[in-house]
DNA sequence: GTCTATACCTCGATAGAC
DNA sequence: GTCTATCGAGGTATAGAC
């Protein structure tokens, strides 16, 4: 029985993806990269083209997550306030319990590059998906009439705000900031705020039901 | 009666105001800061000595606004969730109103850096002041006993996000937005969320009275 | 698959003429 | 107060040995 050696192109990621939360894409250098792995900096392009493709491969793992997560919550039964809760809690634990540091990768000032043009579109998606799971909250007379996409903002600068400080900051707290941001932003379009408690408790459970 | 004209000084601070919150400082060069003023590049020397000053001045006009607004809302009459409604929409309006484009200025990545130290701590002062602000309502039994820093936080992530969005967007819908994000963040917080219309009726003309 | 060496570029900043 | 010219550092990426 072998334990897996993390691969050099894995290294390259987990350590491009430290750098990148801590002080950005463009602030971070390739040779700062190749320090970190231990190996020197032409050797990272061996294992990618071009600094905009390591970057590339973290996007994938940033959006695809959340993607599966929305899209599971739309396609599944409970009300409407039960699968919001229960999306934004599995979003953040999919960006979490990744084994890079994704906070920051999906940030307006990267998403606008046109080379990462792929990611953004794919960050599109998500956004759409989840103001539809928002929207039938409020048809279903569930949430507040607010605008959709207005919310489905909001609770996009909630999960990245809390993803950022999760895996920047110290450990332990996950599950109780995960659960504090869900019942904030479901609290805000919530008719009856006095439901969250239930709310919360039918999360966790249900997708296994 | 003349008409000031801007002066190369404060039209560098416009310029790299609109370049940093597009592209973030680091991406950005000096070299484009001075072509968006219609200078050569060493001439942004004459009047910064740095790039970093540059970013200095734009981050006490970032942070200045918002440390006032909230400390006169902690000094003001009124219900908690009056005030920190009022305070979210001055904030905001404060940010946007500036003639520079703040978006970003604040982030994690540019505070983290030891040369925007002092930026960073007046920055903290702003954090526990709405901190304060919120735990009043907390202990006025008007918000639910959530955990203040926590939504601090949350409200926090709420202003940059629009803040963001509005000035790098379309322009006119800034009133609407402002109160949509002053109501999310209030209602996130009250136990009674009906009274949303009226806390928010009682926010503009309260400063005045 | 990693190395050394290096090409070539852009960066922030300086010197000194005007 | 703005210019031209340029410096030295550090950026991404390539070439070719091992």
């Amino acid at each position: 029985m072998t334990v897996e050696q993390p691969s050099t192109r894995e290294q390259i990621l987990l350590q491009a993806s430290i750098l990148f939360a801590r002080q950005g894409y463009h602030a971070t250098s390739t040779r700062q990269i190749a320090s970190a792995v231990g190996i020197r900096q032409p050797s990272l392009f061996y294992h990618f083209p071009t600094k905009t493709d390591i970057m590339r491969a973290l996007l994938v793992e940033a959006i695809d997550g959340p993607v599966a997560a929305v899209e599971r919550q739309l396609a599944a039964d409970g009300s409407p306030a039960i699968r919001l809760h229960r999306y934004i809690v599995q979003d953040l634990i999919t960006l979490c319990e990744s084994v890079y540091n994704l906070a920051g990768t999906t940030t307006a000032a990267v998403l606008a590059d046109p080379e990462f043009a792929a990611a953004a579109s794919r960050y599109r998606c998500l956004f759409a998906a989840r103001t539809r799971l928002i929207q039938e909250g409020i048809d279903a007379g569930e949430f507040f009439p607010v605008n959709a996409e207005f919310a489905s903002r909001a609770i996009e600068w909630a999960i990245e705000g809390l993803h950022t400080e999760i895996v920047s900051g110290s450990p332990g707290t996950l599950e109780a900031d995960v659960n504090q941001v869900a019942d904030f932003c479901v609290r805000a379009l919530l008719i009856d705020g006095s439901k969250i408690d239930e709310i919360r408790a039918a999360g966790p459970a249900a997708t296994a039901g």
